[in-house]
DNA sequence: CGCCATATTGATCGGGGTCAACGGCTGTGG
DNA sequence: CCACAGCCGTTGACCCCGATCAATATGGCG
C-alpha cells in the first residue's frame, strides 16, 4: 500500500495522528493489479469494502442504456473510488481502469468499526467524499455553462493540481497522463472530434501540449485564467485563508 | 422544526432510533424565514452552522465571473442545503430562497458532538451527503449526455419523487412547483427561451404540464421512459431489491 | 511488415443560443 | 376601475458551437 492515501488525507487534516494512519493502513487486504480497460467495480453491485488506487488511473462512469458514456470521476494513486459504497449499499456507477492500475481494498466492517471508535479519522474519511462531491459540483459548472475551451482547461487544472498533490507533477515539468482522447471527450461529454480541435486550440494559445501519454502545461496562470479555475475546493493545501 | 427531514432520514434508515430523532430534534434553532429570491447561505462564508429547509424552495448555485449561473441542487422541505460545510469549512457556493422559507440550523458543534457519541446517527448524516453527490452525478449524466428534453424529464420525476417522500406530491395529483423558467433554465444549463420550447413539448406529448406554480405529470411512465429514470439512487423507498 | 486502435482534418448538419417582438399576468397608483 | 409598468413566458428568425460523417494520418504491437 503506497502512502499517496495518507498523504492526501494529511494534506487536509494535519491533526492526523499515527495511531489513526496506522489503523487505516492496517486495515487494507494486499494490493492486486488489473489491467488497463478492465473494470473492476461493477455498477448494480453491492461492494462489501472500498477500494482505494494505488497506482495507475481509474474512472467511474455512468451510461444510457443507448450507450452514451458520462465518466464522472478520474480516480489517481490515493483516491478512494467508492467510497460512498459504504453507506449507499448499491454501486449507482461502474469504476474501471485506464492504466494498468493497483488497487486496495479496507473492508465496509473496518470503516464501521473507525466510524465507532475513531471519530476524527471518520470525521476525514466523510471530508474526503465531501470534497470529491465538491469536485462534482465544478464538473457540473463546467458541463453546464462552459465552453468547450474552459471546460477542457478546468479539467486540466483540477488534474494537474491533483497529481501536484501526491508528488506525481511539478511545476514546469510534463507529467503523464494516460487517457485516451475518447476518455476526456466523455468526462467532458463532448466528442473525440471536438476534443482533439480544442486540444489543438491549447497548443496553439501556448497554453497546453499533449502527446501520447505525456503532457505539459506551457502556462500555468493563464491556462488558470481561461478555465477561471479557483484550486481551493480541491482542500490539497494547508493555507488557511 | 417540521419532521420532513426525520421522515427522509428514516426512509433512508429505519433504524434510526427515538434517542437519536430526539437528538436531532432538539439541536436545532428556533426557524427563521427567507423571502423569495433572498440568499441565505453566501459563497465564500464560513459557517459555523448547517441549514436545513423547514417550508418552502431553496437552490444551491455557482456563477462564473461573467455572470453565467449553474444551480446545482434544489432543496425542499427537510433538506440539508450546505451539509458539506461541517467539514469544508468555506462555501464554495451560495444558497438562496427560490419561494418563501423558513429555515432553522444546527451548530457545527453539535454535529460534532453527534460524531463522537452517536455513530449511528453520524452515518446517517454521511449517507445525507451521500446520496447529495449520486444526485449531482446524475445530473452531470444528463448535463453531459441527455438531450433537452431527456434532461429536464429526469429533472422533472427527481423532483416530483423527492416531493413524494415528503408527502408534498401524490401521483395523479398537481404539485406546487415555485420555479422560474430561469431558475429552471439555470439548472439545466440551457437558456429560458429553450425551456420554454422544452417544456411545450413535453406538453405536446403528453407527459407533463406546468402553468405557473402548479405542475402535474401527466404520464408517470412515459416521462420516466424519455428520462431513463431510476429512483434507487435517491434511497426514499426501502424495497431492498 | 501489416494490423487495428487512436488521432487529425475537412465538410456538412443540427440542437440549442441569441435577438427581437409580442402576449399575459400582477401589482400599484391615479 | 382603469392605466400602465414590469416581469415572465412564448414564438419566430437567424446564427453558431459542437456533432456527425468521412477520409486520412499516426503509432503501438504481433
Amino acid at each position: 500500500m503506497s502512502d499517496h492515501l495518507i498523504r492526501q488525507l494529511i494534506l487536509r487534516d494535519r491533526s492526523l495522528t499515527p495511531a489513526s494512519r496506522h489503523r487505516l493502513n492496517s486495515g487494507f487486504g494486499p494490493s492486486t493489479t488489473v489491467p488497463a480497460g478492465e473494470d473492476f467495480v461493477a455498477k448494480g453491485s453491492r461492494p462489501k469494502h472500498c477500494t482505494v488506487v494505488v497506482s495507475g488511473w481509474a474512472c467511474s462512469y455512468d451510461t444510457l442504456p443507448d450507450g452514451r458514456r458520462q465518466i464522472t470521476a478520474f480516480h489517481i494513486s490515493g483516491d478512494f473510488v467508492d467510497l460512498q459504497s459504504f453507506r449507499l449499499k448499491r454501486m449507482d456507477q461502474g469504476v474501471g481502469a485506464i492504466s494498468d492500475c493497483r488497487i486496495a481494498t479496507l473492508s465496509h466492517a473496518a470503516i464501521l468499526d473507525i466510524t465507532e471508535t475513531d471519530p476524527h479519522l471518520a470525521r476525514l474519511l466523510w471530508l474526503s467524499s465531501l470534497v470529491d462531491a465538491a469536485v462534482l459540483r465544478q464538473w457540473l459548472l463546467s458541463s453546464g455553462q462552459r465552453s468547450a475551451l474552459e471546460h477542457a482547461a478546468h479539467l486540466l487544472c483540477e488534474l494537474f493540481t491533483r497529481l501536484r498533490g501526491v508528488g506525481m507533477a511539478a511545476p514546469g515539468e510534463s507529467f503523464e497522463l494516460p487517457l485516451s482522447h475518447a476518455d476526456f471527450a466523455a468526462a467532458l461529454g463532448i466528442s473525440t472530434v471536438h476534443v482533439s480541435r480544442t486540444l489543438s486550440e491549447l497548443r496553439t494559445l501556448n497554453l497546453f501540449q499533449w502527446r501520447g501519454r505525456e503532457a505539459q502545461i506551457l502556462d500555468w496562470e493563464g491556462l488558470q485564467r481561461v478555465a477561471n479555475f479557483d484550486p481551493a475546493y480541491l482542500m490539497l493545501s494547508d493555507d488557511p485563508r
